[in-house]
DNA sequence: TCCAATT
């Protein structure tokens, strides 16, 4: 007991000097709680595997770590799980995409991490230890996962599934004996509202067998659950380790820039973004891009009157982009609005199967006189060949 | 041509 507890604190102290976690306090309670509950949230096989070729049985050493904070490091990583013993080998995983942008700017080296990796430790022991000891550990807005590593082969590859339309009330319990009847469910996850934690009718589940999740496709897709009133769409999910180039950058940019939201003050911040543009492009802003006032702005403040903005959530003010060409990206948008302010986060909205932008974008800011004046002087601010639309967000596609 | 679901 006592040792176990020397244990615990030596984890702790050593993810503290990692994270900077707010209060050691918090972690006890987390700590506290998991091992009350117990292991969490799958139905991962403990027992030996049988060796069939005589090689080492490292089923009760191997272990698999999720959701792990994306800019946790490769020596932070080892440094955590070294902790609470000798580690015969770990990996994080990493994307194989490397330097696409300088570490320089962004802070984050390239190789992004994919949020999971492997310890194998010498001793079973010290794996079971890990487990009661850092599974349900909160390090920055994560909550890492800690299990045991099925043995790796080809069959439990992509069996994960991305399911849509589920009827908001379903919780992830009823999701799972939904899917149950496929075969043996190793994570399960429903998405939710930050804000307001509702259920936001989307899920992934990851089966054991990729041809459970193949046979959950054919039997569950298209189908109404139980008293539900629409059908669900089940289908393979994407696999981040597939991302475009694109895609990795425009993570890489919002990483980036919530790193420089909170503490700072507007001004710097503002300033700190356009920093980070002007650096990965080389250059000031494109004069090309550079905002003007437009004669088109009645329209824009009209549109204040309506009574279906988003308004301003705790993010800030959620503004509407409409026209942007196919090969928008994520640039385009930061440059557009940074000078007007404080920008917290962009989106290009493209299209799952061809990656082009389907004409239309989203930008938070956190002023509303800036995003008001954004808006303003971009709304009909011609781009190219186009020119914008640009406004609140409202909450239907049609205005009264 | 007009308002985002992909841990």
């Amino acid at each position: 007991m006592a040792a176990s507890t020397l244990q615990r604190s030596r984890a702790f102290k050593e993810a503290e000097r990692l994270f900077l976690l707010s209060s050691h306090e918090q972690i006890i309670s987390t700590m506290e709680t998991q091992v009350s509950n117990g292991p969490t949230g799958n139905s991962l096989p403990n027992g030996p595997v049988v060796s069939t070729n005589g090689s080492t049985d490292d089923s009760k050493t191997n272990l698999i770590v999720n959701y792990l904070p994306q800019n946790m490091t490769q020596e932070e990583f080892k440094s955590l799980f070294g902790s609470i013993g000798e580690i015969e080998s770990c990996k994080l995983v990493r994307d194989k995409i490397t330097g696409t942008v300088p570490a320089a700017t962004t802070g984050i080296s390239a190789g992004q991490s994919l949020g999971y990796g492997f310890v194998n430790y010498v001793d079973p022991n010290d794996a079971d230890k890990a487990i009661n000891t850092l599974n349900g550990l909160k390090l920055q807005t994560k909550t890492i996962k800690v299990s045991y590593a099925r043995p790796s082969s080809a069959s439990i590859r992509d069996a994960n599934l991305y399911v849509s339309g589920l009827p908001k009330t379903m919780s992830q319990k009823e999701m799972e004996q939904l899917f149950s009847q496929y075969g043996r469910i190793i994570t399960s996850r429903i998405l939710v509202d930050q804000v307001t934690g509702i259920s936001r009718g989307v899920g992934f589940i990851r089966f054991d067998k990729r041809n459970e999740a193949e046979e959950a496709i054919k039997g569950l897709n298209g189908q109404k659950p139980l008293g539900a009133a629409e059908p669900i769409t089940v289908k393979f999910a994407n696999n981040p380790s597939q991302k475009t180039g694109q895609a990795l950058l425009t993570q890489l940019y919002q990483t980036a820039a919530r790193r420089y939201t909170g503490p700072l003050h507007h001004q710097t911040q503002r300033f700190r973004l356009d920093n980070i543009l002007n650096m990965s492009y080389g250059t000031k802003s494109s004069p090309s891009l550079l905002p003007r006032f437009s004669p088109i702005t009645i329209d824009s403040m009209t549109s204040l009157a309506g009574v279906n903005l988003t308004g301003p959530s705790g993010a800030g003010w959620c503004i509407f982009v409409y026209n942007l060409s196919p090969e928008a990206d994520e640039s385009v948008l930061w440059q557009l609005f940074g000078p007007f302010g404080a920008v917290t986060n962009v989106k290009v909205i493209r299209d799952f199967t061809t990656n082009k932008c389907k004409g239309f974008g989203f930008v938070t800011m956190t002023n509303y006189d800036e995003a008001a004046m954004a808006i303003a002087s971009l709304n009909g601010y011609r781009l190219g060949d186009r020119v914008l639309q640009v406004s609140f967000k409202t909450s239907k596609q049609h205005k009264a």
